[in-house]
DNA sequence: CTCAAACATGAAACCGCTTACGCGTGCTGT
DNA sequence: ACAGCACGCGTAAGCGGTTTCATGTTTGAG
């Protein structure tokens, strides 16, 4: 019952035949074979090639009694389906795609690995490109990934070049913003508000006393989320009457601990009244800040109050453990997965409710000129 | 010359036809033709399907008026190939798979990253799976890489389930395994000898006088390099005839600091002498447990040498710095993108020479009861 | 000036899988 | 007993590109 046709062997005859006055001809298949195909597996089975498909897509059209006979044929050939050609034909590629600044960031990673892993679990395929701040790259990226077929795109922030939402519209791919609760775009966001969590780690800083403040933050072109810590920042102290001297706001390199090292230096270096308080647009630089304050002998949070954003692993483990606001990382790659596969397989759009980036206060943080009496 | 046949609206006509006896139809195609393919470039260049492919893929094969012709349509109707199509017909993916533990330690995600960037820099995709230490749910990755057409697989450790590698040989995709050079398929691997560098480090600690020593490592199930830096470590204290007392062989939970942490409550809470050298599998370890040292009251080193493994970020910047072996992980990522682009576009198999991990001496080690007199 | 080799282009056969259609069966309702 | 339905399954038409041939068209050598 098993048996194959016998010379049906695939090989096609080299034949010029006549017909409505064109020649037509097939071409010869390669003589060798390599790839077990779907036919194959039919034909093993003893089946049509649509109801092997059908056993294997949508098992419960087919009676039990061919869907063994599939699967087995299946697994005696060690048939592995050719996803391009699946693709081709369904017209879906089940994969998602992943705009990144990049994985050296904690929290990328972990959105990133927590993507991956919830929508492995679907069977959806994750394609990540990094990406830092160039509009060029990244609409380069996007055309990339429109062209491998993403059916969705995770994006990082709202400040993306036009013309690559342009893209995605006209592709009707569909898209998601995270890391912010967003501006011009909240109807695209899955996130939290980088303004607002800025703001209140401020208000933290204030509420102790603090007069004196400096700033340490990587560079925001292309990046709204640094730019809206920044506002947040600035606008709190201003409701306060305060403003960041110029020589106390530095603009260090890249997000890491070396970077905030350095920049604490300048703050130090700088003239005037030396700041009581420092706040960081990440924990890498607040680190950084943190670890070469106390190097260069000021006493935290005694001489000098450092609050950073993200939390980092490090950050509760750093000696004081680091006042930061805790950023949803792993609960925005949940978000943001389920809501792909919601809006994928279901068809809803609607989007999660917003969420919480939370005040961590540890111990980099007191009351200016408090003694280590306490 | 470029106006389109006007009758050729894409919308085929629903028409029995007879012939040879068989009754064919012709479906009709979705009146909306929402993509613009191929042959919607051809029509508006008024030229054949196969010039326009010829003309993007190997431009010097078309003459300069074609080419123009082809690029200007392209641009005009916004065309974006289909990536799906593509692979089929040409039978070439240009993706690259990756499988690895987890991003959430900083040398996979540098690894992930540079093989991202310098294979897309040639115009390949990477797609990622994390998956930490389960053979079942590795082989499920690998066969959804192979399903997806991935041309060739990066793995991390020679750790891997057997059937993994039978299907890679079997569907003839090539794989490269990292973070190791390799016990028995050293053939296939990029990376560094973790044996010898956990021999050097615990050979670094020797020489400075220690003899009893301690060890925390994070769980070894399907993790070949861990279990070497174990062995490294052993088989260099045997040399000596010294060996880690039962008690201060601690099993981590994971790689993560406060892993470390727990782990240097374990081993101070051991009975017996208190270590003077204690040994970390990786430097998230290394930095719990340094951390825990001293917030136990232990001066590092005077008390207790610590050293880890990897040099991540934080490491050089702890109090002491961290002694630790530097794993080359960019290196790694570079040499293995090469690799990779070499096998595929050169058939070039040879594999670049192994890379150093360097032992960096910092000051988390000293001689045993070394005062801080120095 | 003639003939062949080199070049530029088009027609159409795939790549391997999904799925719209239609046909034959076995049941049900009357 | 017979029309009418569901249900299972096979046939074959795509999906949107690439690539092999074959066919003009030039170009270059003799």
């Amino acid at each position: 019952m098993r048996s194959e046709t016998p010379d049906d062997s695939g090989l096609a005859v080299v034949a010029p035949v006549e017909q409505g006055g064109a020649v037509q001809r097939r071409r010869v298949r390669k003589a060798t074979a390599v790839t077990v195909r779907l036919d194959d597996v039919a034909r093993h089975a003893g089946v049509s090639t649509a109801s092997v498909s059908r056993a294997l897509n949508t098992p419960d059209l087919v009676s039990p009694v061919l869907r063994e006979r599939v699967t087995k044929a299946v697994r005696e050939l060690n048939w592995v389906p050719n996803g391009a050609a699946k693709a081709l034909a369904s017209l879906r590629t089940r994969t998602v795609g992943a705009m990144i600044p990049t994985l050296g960031h904690q929290n990328f990673a972990l959105l990133i690995e927590t993507l991956q892993r919830e929508l492995g679990k679907a069977r959806y395929t994750l394609q990540i490109g990094c990406v830092e701040n160039s509009a060029e790259l990244r609409l380069q990226q996007g055309l990339k990934m429109v062209e491998q077929g993403v059916e969705f795109l995770v994006l990082v922030g709202e400040a993306q070049p036009p013309v690559l939402f342009e893209l995605l519209s006209s592709r009707k791919v569909g898209f998601v913003i995270t890391y912010t609760s967003g501006k011009e775009r909240p109807e695209c966001c899955i996130g939290f508000d980088n303004y607002d969590a800025a703001s209140r780690i401020t208000g933290h800083l204030l509420e102790l006393g603090h007069t004196i403040f400096a700033m340490i933050a990587q560079p925001d072109v292309m990046n709204d989320r640094i730019q809206q810590r920044v506002a947040g920042v600035r606008d709190r102290l201003a409701q306060a009457g305060i403003a960041i001297r110029p020589q106390h706001f530095t603009r260090a390199d890249s997000r890491s601990i070396e970077s905030g090292r350095s920049g604490m230096r300048t703050i130090l270096a700088a003239a005037g009244d030396r700041p009581t308080a420092l706040i960081c647009a990440n924990d890498y630089l607040a680190s950084g800040a943190l670890i070469e304050a106390k190097a260069r002998g000021l006493a935290v949070p005694e001489d000098l109050s450092v609050v950073g954003f993200d939390d980092t692993d490090m950050s509760a483990h750093l000696e004081p453990p680091l006042t930061t606001i805790r950023v949803p990382s792993r609960e925005m790659g949940e978000e943001v997965a389920q809501h792909i596969l919601r809006v994928l397989e279901q068809g809803i759009t609607r989007l999660p409710p917003p969420l919480e980036a939370r005040l961590i206060i540890r111990g980099s943080t007191a009351s200016p000129g408090r003694a280590h009496r306490g």
